[in-house]
DNA sequence: ACATGTTTGTTAGTAGACCTTCCTTACTAA
DNA sequence: TTAGTAAGGAAGGTCTACTAACAAACATGT
């Protein structure tokens, strides 16, 4: 028996005008250019390739990737390696590479107060040249100007083409790199990429430090296309790739996790503490690094190992609500291995395990980032790879 | 002080290969296909307009826009509205609009068991039929055979060109359409979208019925880009938007927040209810519509509130790290008004912004979704508009 | 009333991007 | 030696969107 009623009253009221609206028109060229990154990808993720590799790996037609890999031969992107040994049947293919030792990118750190780390990296983020300099404090337009010159010198000192700057910063920033809030370093509304841009005649690509770090993850790392990267040092912070993009969230603050409540009054046993940003119970007041190095002061090995272990619980219990809502494949770990990576790392992971449905948590990974040393500049190579060569 | 040391250790070690690479190549064919799509996306969500408003729109130039205007005019999915009545300088403009009253859209919801609800509507969600058929606890082969019943009657019924069928199902549904799993028909990997497609001769886009109600409630209700809905009903679920785009996830299980744990043994004063996953505390064992009612039964109005209050601070916690980590700008609850638009939604608002530091829940907002009684064909209906003419 | 300026939409020509088809080259296999 | 196979290039065609120029149809100012 089926009802069947003409005309139903109940109707969405039509279509919404929305005010921002992303169209962008696509021009032949631009699919030019996607097709270029393709081929450009393909030599960053598989090395050496014979254009025919290329073509049957791309989709496009032998001929179309000739003519790509024409272009960026004429533009010292890419040379010509020779004949490839191995013997095969047909006529022997001439290899073409990414010459990624023939092109610079200059990273800069801001992560730590102190320090500003900085280095010359080849495409494929071969360190060649270190730099850290202290900050002794300096905060807004002198910060500014403190990177600005740690840029410059790092620019004149590389010896080959720099392709681009990429900034891994602290803070809350938007897509086109001006820096919304960074309160350590004093600056609101600072536009860093397009005043180091102008000043140093280079492309300049800036994002918050733990949205890189998920970057560096993803393409030097070996992370998943959706994976969250929680960052432990001064603070709490946490990047998020969403089926292989960054998440940016509405007010470009997206990952700032540091700051939610995990602590109450009637749970675990646990007290809340009071926070910098002048509430209680955030997670940072347990799991920063200080925090951390304040609860296991002065306890034996197995009380230090057990309170560990109940500060993992508490980010298992925090994690769980993300990682099911997201479905994510890994969550990664960034910061003091001592402090992280044993107890603490454990009882998170069966805590997330134990609080999610087993088609999520069944294969769920958490474990620690690959890159931890470098994984910041690392994550603003690629900041700049993707954004100058559409490389990810 | 600055320490510089050349060709430093840490070094990322290189690319990584990665199996899967979302390399598609773009045709100038591609190009136009989506810029055909700038045209009937604004069309859509601005109605009538002349060439000219189109292309400054878009981007494109006048010449560009009238030759794919002509396009759609021929295809009759434009129409020629003559000349704009109002007096401005210059010519005067010749409106098109979208024929969205002269195509049909055939949409299914199966998230109640008991009965299958299917419509058919015009291209703005208004619906022209109607039909509820009772599944008689129909479920495998027996359920996809009584879907696809329903979907060929409505599309003989429809008297428009039928331009795709819209399927909003519970369970894991991939990017083909194609049912992971669907316990409660009884589904296992079975390809629902291509099987219809290929028995009906019409395109068929089958996804998550939360995901499809988020969907709808952007496309329809005025969602923001970046928003969760949850769900309420015999389970919970979610869909979520980000920047605009639906979250899939790892394993295409994303939303599924309904079996998180949420209640402990030691906290809240609750105890731990068993759930139907086997496991006990998921949200579903407190949120649910009949976990709710049971909840409230027998209650006076004044203890009522409080225990859906209790509840709402419990969604509340649970929400917090999720709305934290993706920066969201709006939750929707979709259910049963007289339990969720209350107490429950007052207490879980408040909580969600206790918990969140304020640059995220300043501007958070928690409300009922607009569209509740016919969201899941809403949303049905913006799979097809998305999958076959571009509009989101 | 009439010239002027503005806006619309079309026509014609151009440049770019990729395709299909055909060819040469250079190797392996029988 | 003869086939067969694969790589790469050359020629020609189609598609796409652009710029430039223009006619039509209106409002406005004198």
């Amino acid at each position: 028996m089926s009802t069947t009623t003409r005309s139903g009253t109940g109707r969405p009221g039509g279509p919404v005008q929305r005010q921002l609206r992303p169209t962008a028109k696509v021009l032949p060229e631009h699919a030019r250019a996607h097709n270029r990154s393709l081929v450009l990808g393909h030599l960053f993720h598989e090395g050496p390739s014979s254009r025919a590799d290329i073509a049957r790996s791309t989709g496009l037609t032998r001929v179309t990737v000739s003519d790509l890999v024409a272009a960026l031969l004429a533009e010292d992107l890419v040379a010509d390696l020779g004949v490839r040994s191995e013997a095969r049947v047909g006529k022997p293919a001439t290899l073409v590479g990414l010459r990624s030792a023939d092109h610079h990118v200059v990273t800069l750190d801001l992560t730590d107060d102190d320090t500003v780390h900085g280095a010359v990296m080849t495409l494929v983020g071969e360190v060649v040249r270190r730099e850290h300099v202290p900050t002794g404090g300096a905060s807004g337009e002198a910060a500014a100007t403190l990177v600005e010159d740690v840029a410059r010198r790092l620019v004149e000192a590389a010896e080959r083409p720099v392709v681009g700057v990429g900034i891994s910063s602290p803070g809350v920033i938007d897509d086109a790199g001006r820096v919304i809030e960074a309160p350590n370093r004093g600056w609101y509304d600072v536009p860093l990429a397009s005043r180091l841009s102008a000043a140093l005649g280079v492309p300049v690509h800036v994002a918050n430090d733990a949205n890189t770090r998920a970057l560096g993850e993803y393409t030097y790392g070996g992370a998943d296309a959706s994976t969250i990267i929680v960052t432990v040092g001064q603070g709490v912070g946490a990047g998020l790739l969403v089926d292989g993009a960054l998440v940016r969230g509405r007010g470009h603050a997206a990952g700032e996790i540091g700051h939610v409540t995990v602590v109450d009054e009637d749970t675990h046993g646990e007290t809340p503490q009071p926070c910098a940003c002048g509430r209680t119970g955030c997670l940072e007041t347990v799991l920063s690094a200080p925090a951390l190095r304040r609860r296991v002061a002065g306890l034996a090995p197995q009380d230090a190992d057990a309170a560990l272990a109940s500060v993992g619980r508490t980010l298992g219990r925090c994690l769980a609500p993300v990682v099911s809502a997201l479905n994510l494949a890994e969550v990664l770990l960034s910061g003091p291995g001592e402090l992280l990576d044993g107890p603490l790392r454990e009882a998170a992971t069966t805590m997330l395990r134990d609080r999610t449905m087993p088609v999520i948590g069944h294969d769920l990974r958490l474990r620690m980032a690959t890159l931890d040393e470098d994984a910041a500049l690392a994550g603003a190579a690629v900041l700049v790879l993707s954004g100058q060569l559409g490389i990810t």
